[in-house]
DNA sequence: CGTTAAATTGAGATCTTTCAACTACGGTGG
DNA sequence: CCACCGTAGTTGAAAGATCTCAATTTAACG
């Protein structure tokens, strides 16, 4: 099953080393934001931080807990396979998401993670968040909420991503992309992951894509989207259709 | 806001009386299920149990925090209001799952609730959760169990009920209503809820399922579906298109 | 500058929506 | 008891959207 070119994407994997979770450029965002740094500092067992390159795969459905993964930079998608083979993108992960929280409960991952664009994340073994847990119960806390964070945005996939016509449905999640921009910035996805986003095909998504650039609504260059007019945007995301 | 149809409905509402938790015949099913019945017994503010009508509306989108819910009996489908004034079912709930997690978090709903088959519910006061919470720490991690089942809910909405064709969808809808029946029965939906579950018409639904009918898969008798052929679905189902 | 993958586009087939008409059925009121 | 009414389901027909598959163009990269 796992090709050469499987492999060979593999190989790419960089192990930047033991995460620094101190000095974490992002510590705010992320799941240990309020955990005292005396306590990171006193993990038993390492947290190694990886750079992967774009398709990279952090973990199959069924894959053996091997613990969650913060996202420090880059993005991730996670994938249901349906019966038929298709693939099925339920989630959109960025900077300070988590992936593969089921490993909490389940022992295996529910999902397909693979990278979009070269990630670099966190991998943290379930013994410690077990042992900070202990220490500071307020990482639970936490954890519901990121649970909860999970529900809302696989609400949002289902009530936005899923419903309208392709035009609408593309104009939310390039809404989406680039909500919390200032410049109305966001890295670019090719035709085939915003398809698989959307529940629509590549050439569907291509032809939409193709005419808001033609009409300047959208620009796209160095691998990255930038809305001109959002409103309009807003105004395509409303149809009913 | 309110109309008097919707006045109408409220008054329908009937109170059963304070919840007997003890003696719950789901008891093993819902939230409280491994916590002693000293503690159910001992609790200070009071479970409500009411049954709700068909079409009544549990809570609306940002309603202030009246507690979560369990479903005891019946169907209630958590709807998404568009921007454009859509509605788009993102869950189903049956006996044993609880509505409005989210107000543990963020003390107001975050969907609009409305039932769709007669349903007995119980109000839990988000104290009582507190409460019970500090004499029985198990309670923490049923909720999270149960927030990673609302979790897998939605991934099935997503790629299941939002992937493919109209049959394909309706295919994996009846599978999945009557998936826990031995006998293949299940409560039907109106074409309306079912097109609102699946992202498509009424209209769309009523001709598939027509016509599911008239090939003698499916037979709809007192309001409630019987698949006679699962195999026929699961083929439907697997549907790539 | 050649190679390759991704994006774009065209054209026809297919599916879904729309909107309107019609049917079935369960009350309701006379 | 029956005619009437309203709702939900069904169906038809045409318009519109999306998919499919193939061809073409563009962009990225070694």
């Amino acid at each position: 099953m796992q090709t050469s070119k499987a492999k060979a994407l593999c190989t790419d994997v960089v192990w930047e080393g033991r995460a620094d979770c101190r000095h974490c450029k992002i510590r705010d965002q992320v799941l240990f934001a309020n955990v005292p740094d005396e306590v990171l500092d006193n993990i038993l067992i390492p947290i190694d931080n990886y750079t992967y390159p774009n398709k990279a795969v952090l973990y199959e459905v069924g894959d053996e807990n091997r613990g969650i993964y913060t996202i420090r930079s880059g993005m991730v998608k996670l994938i249901k396979l349906l019966p038929n083979g298709t693939e099925r993108v339920v989630r959109l992960l960025r900077a300070g998401d988590v992936a593969g929280l089921e490993v909490l409960l389940e022992n295996s991952y529910s999902h397909k993670a693979v990278v979009t664009h070269t990630a670099n994340v966190c991998n943290i073994p379930v013994k410690v968040i077990r042992d900070i847990e202990r220490q500071n119960p307020d990482l639970h806390d936490e954890l519901i909420a990121r649970w909860q964070r999970t529900v809302d945005d696989a609400d949002h996939f289902i009530a936005c991503f899923s419903t309208g016509s392709a035009q609408a449905r593309i104009a939310r999640l390039l809404l989406k992309l680039c909500a919390d921009s200032r410049d109305n910035f966001c890295v670019s996805l090719s035709r085939e992951d915003m398809g698989a986003i959307l529940g629509i095909t590549s050439e569907t998504t291509a032809r939409v894509v193709a005419n808001l650039k033609r009409e300047g609504v959208l620009d796209e260059r160095n691998g990255y989207f930038r809305c001109n007019n959002k409103e309009t945007l807003q105004n395509f995301s409303d149809d009913t259709n």
